[in-house]
RNA sequence: CGGGGCGUAGCGCAGUUGGUAGCGCGCAGCGUUCGGGACGCUGAGGUCGGAGGUUCAAGUCCUCUCGCCCCGACCA
């Protein structure tokens, strides 16, 4: 390609809407244009690292005995009634009427339709284990479309349907999809990490992420170094350690005889105290032997939620202890309309109000907590002496410094791009869609199924997220536009622009895809376009090289240069094109 | 949806008490340059996001509206 030609130029300054590395260098190396809030173009030198990232996946899902199809964009509103998951995606899905006043849905992810289909076409266990995907468009209407192609309302998407006929099967199929996704990475030069995850809207029991840890990403991963336990915070578990019990009261006979030490409930003046710390404070209590009380909307009913007052809710946990969809924060008012008082609020005497705790509430005890009465707490409450909950579980976020529920080592946080999720998803999809077959008893069966996502754009935008320096994107060579960048300097001095030309020519036939930046510029536009545009190897020739009968060849990640002559040029650039190839696998 | 910010040339920005729009980069032409974003001259490019209003006069003031970005609740 000769770069005056190309469509797509480079700018020196990012537009300001951009603002997180990839977005800038992507919109800035003109690989990427936005039309709309999470709506974005691919011009031609994106749109060719994005090919080349599709193949790679394709190569590994075939690898995998993957099949390749193609499923609609558009999908009837049915397929969604029928999974019942129109509910779970809420406003998500993008949906729209035909000529007949018809509904259709915009396919956010295609379980629906694939289930539908491998309904029809499988009976037998005979058929089964299958492993069917594509990579095609996806819509979702994000409620916050992100930092460029990290987060996004159209994307491309390779996703992959597993069915198998036993749990067993389901377990082999995800360890083979596992693999293939390391596999994927790893020809990506992209270093990521395994965590535990939440399966959101997709539904399912055991789901994994693959992230890539980065400052500006959006997702937040708890691990532990000492025995490599990872999740995303969503669902991270941690350790809750069981307070020692300072006794509060100071009635010294009620301190004695009780088989857990409980002391007896007592109501005492904390004016102004309304943070738990301020409240701890003024007792002269640790937050951990506090209750907090925080207020939900769950799918329209309010909720009264405790944890112990050094916990924060985890709102992904609360959720799925709940099953609802829709959850938010109680306003003020709204507290104050359930009879509470904001700030001073207790479960102690709360009636009509359903309450769900954290199960660290029953490691400690005579906890200080409000009174539902301006500027009154109580101390020594206990569990379940003093009050009742309707739902006890895990809600609580697990925060660095936490212990390891595995090993009781120091968890840690880091920032993650989710690049890819697998999900076990069971049967509840096919259960639905009657997607059955009949296992070698003669007996009919529901088919288990797990799917398998990676977001083409997003692992794109990672790719540069991770791989990058103050002059621009670093490709690796799997995916580089371009594997070399020839730049001619003084293109009007005499044999320059002829042997260019001709080296031009030559790379070209030996297979290598070259960049030719034929523009009649200065060396310094064209070596930082040629950095900005990441390109892994550049090739520069000059009056100066010419002299020796050679050429420079420079690899974008290394300071260095080397002289390589003239003479056979092409042949020894494929070697060390393909040595670097090796040396990367 | 809640909170914050921004819409003026392709990109980055300026525009005073309201007086009819400018700078840098980029783009076109000519010339001089040529190993890390060279220089000179000439030139093209604007419904000032949109609608309504106030005014003799609106980029500037008022009202409404649309779009984009950032922080939160959602996800590949």
């Amino acid at each position: 390609m000769r770069f005056s030609k190309l469509f797509g130029k480079t700018l020196r300054q990012a537009p300001a809407e951009a603002e997180s590395v990839s977005h800038q260098l992507l919109l800035r190396a003109g690989m990427i244009a936005q039309e709309a809030a999470g709506i974005y173009s691919y011009l031609p030198m994106g749109w060719r690292v994005l090919k080349k990232i599709e193949n790679i996946i394709r190569e590994e899902m075939d690898k995998a005995g993957g099949q390749e199809l193609m499923l609609p964009v558009l999908q009837p509103f049915e397929l969604w009634q029928q999974s019942g998951r129109y509910v779970s995606f809420g406003k998500s899905l993008f949906t729209l009427t035909d000529r007949k006043e018809h509904t259709l849905a915009l396919g956010p992810t295609h379980e629906e339709v694939i289930t539908d289909l491998v309904h029809r076409y499988v009976q037998s266990y005979r058929e089964l284990p299958l492993l069917l995907y594509q990579i095609q468009t996806k819509l979702r209407d994000e409620p916050r479309p992100r930092s460029g192609l990290l987060r996004v309302r159209e994307f491309i998407m390779k996703d992959l349907y597993s069915f198998d006929a036993d749990e067993a099967g389901l377990d082999e199929s995800y360890q083979k999809m596992c693999k293939a996704y390391r596999n994927i990475y790893a020809r990506l030069g992209l270093p990521t990490l395994v965590v535990e995850a939440d399966s959101g809207a997709i539904g399912g029991k055991e789901s994994h992420e693959f992230m890539v840890l980065t400052e500006g990403g959006e997702d937040e991963v708890i691990y532990c170094s000492s025995c490599g336990y990872a999740a995303n915070v969503e669902k991270a578990q941690f350790a809750k350690t069981a307070e020692t019990v300072i006794p509060v009261s100071r009635n010294p006979e009620s301190s004695e005889g009780e088989a857990k030490n409980l002391l007896s409930l007592e109501e005492i003046a904390t004016p102004g105290t309304k943070a738990i710390e301020e409240v701890a404070d003024f007792v002269g209590v640790p937050t951990s032997q506090t209750l907090k009380s925080v207020f939900y909307y769950a799918d329209g009913e309010f909720i009264f939620v405790i944890t112990r007052g050094d916990l924060e809710v985890n709102e992904t946990k609360l959720r799925n202890a709940l099953k609802c969809s829709d959850l938010r924060l109680a306003t003020e008012s709204e507290v104050n309309e359930a009879g509470l008082v904001a700030g001073f609020a207790s479960p102690i005497g709360v009636k009509g109000v359903k309450v769900v705790a954290d199960d660290s509430i029953t490691l400690g005890s005579n906890f200080v907590v409000g009174a539902n009465k301006p500027g009154y707490h109580f101390r020594n409450a206990n569990y379940p002496r003093d009050f009742q909950v309707d739902l006890m579980a895990d809600i609580a976020l697990a925060q660095p410094g936490d212990s390891c529920l595995r090993c009781q080592g120091k968890l840690s946080l880091a920032r993650g791009i989710e690049v890819g999720h697998v999900f076990k998803l069971g049967t509840f999809i096919s259960e639905r869609f009657g997607a059955s077959f009949l296992d070698n008893d003669g007996k009919s069966r529901p088919i288990v199924m797990g799917c398998y996502g990676i977001g083409l754009g997003r692992l794109l935008a990672a790719i540069v997220e991770q791989s990058h320096d103050d002059q621009g994107i670093i490709w690796p060579l799997s995916v580089a536009p371009y594997q070399v960048y020839l730049c001619p300097l003084s293109l009007d001095k005499p044999m320059v622009a002829p042997t260019a030309e001709k080296i031009y020519q030559e790379l070209q036939k030996e297979g290598i895809e070259v960049l030719f930046d034929d523009r009649d510029d200065s060396p310094g536009v064209k070596f930082n376009d040629a950095d900005l545009l990441g390109i892994p190897l550049r090739l520069t020739l000059s009056p100066r090289t010419l002299q020796s009968q050679s050429v420079e060849a420079k690899w974008r990640m290394e300071k260095e240069a080397q002289l390589l002559p003239l003479e056979n040029l092409a042949v020894q650039m494929k070697k060390l094109l393909d040595e670097a190839v090796k040396a990367q696998s």
